[in-house]
DNA sequence: GTATATCTATACTTTTTTAGTATAATATAT
DNA sequence: ATATATTATACTAAAAAAGTATAGATATAC
């Protein structure tokens, strides 16, 4: 199966929008949320790894050290996220920087699914983390029951 | 790079959309959907076998054989080419069948992806063949452009 | 009835991408 | 000092996508 939405892309969102219910309360470190989400370790540090390097979360080292989220949940929208992560999702290859097929101009596929893009892309950009915080709560309760 | 609708899907889609426009007007040889619509021709009849046992095309053995678009354009949608196909890309692989994450109820991005691939298949569905005819007229234009 | 143009059906190969693991190093609170 | 964290990069394995090859069947024109 094909998705747009790669794991990582999938998992980085998830890591956010638990870090989004925290927001203001402190770090929390890898091992916690690999435990929480239900992710392994090491994929998790891997894709903290990126979050951070785009500045989407903040690390801190050392005993007592974790990650938090750099800007408030309701400043960050899923698009900055999925952006940070490398996102380069196309519908269509078509619609690929630098690729340029000679019939473009003429095919009305190629209009249609820019289109279809334009607005996916224009919903991932207006949905804020605030709006799909995980709470500990309910990721508790879930996990209880999946057991 | 990551695509929802692969190569493929695409190829079908172009060459249903060049039947279209030569809907009623006999049979279209492979070699000659191959050439005009810049595909390899192994690739071509692989993809015009499927797009058959599907009958959205129908195809006719022998000398002056070929193929044909089975309904009126304005009888067919995207969306049916793409389901003929094997069409079953996700946005992301939560929304997918058989697939369990034990937080989907609760998972709010879940819900943000599910309304989004909505959207996004109900628009496939509502774009006809006859929106997206492809003529020969173009077709020789661009390619004459392109060399 | 034969040659030829055409589709049929399946198997194979190559390349790319994705997903995930491992590990040695570095930082900090206590 | 030491225990608990993150850092940064390299590596591996599995899966999927893209495309090719080929031997065969069929229909039609002549």
């Amino acid at each position: 199966m094909n998705t747009l939405i790669r794991r990582e892309y999938d998992y980085a969102l998830r890591i956010c929008a638990y870090l989004a219910g925290r927001y203001g309360q402190g770090r929390v470190p890898i091992s916690r949320l690999a435990k929480v989400l239900l992710l392994s370790r090491p994929f998790t540090t891997k894709i903290v790894f990126r979050l951070k390097n785009e500045k989407i979360v903040t690390t801190v080292q050392g005993k007592d050290g974790g990650v938090y989220l750099t800007n408030p949940p309701d400043q960050v929208t899923v698009y900055d996220v999925l952006h940070a992560m490398g996102y380069n999702s196309r519908l269509n290859e078509c619609l690929a920087e630098g690729h340029k097929c000679p019939m473009e101009d003429i095919c009305r596929l190629h209009i249609f699914f820019q289109q279809q893009e334009e607005m996916l892309i224009n919903n991932f950009k207006t949905k804020k983390l605030s709006e799909v915080i995980m709470t500990d709560g309910q990721l508790k309760k879930t996990v209880r029951e999946s057991l």
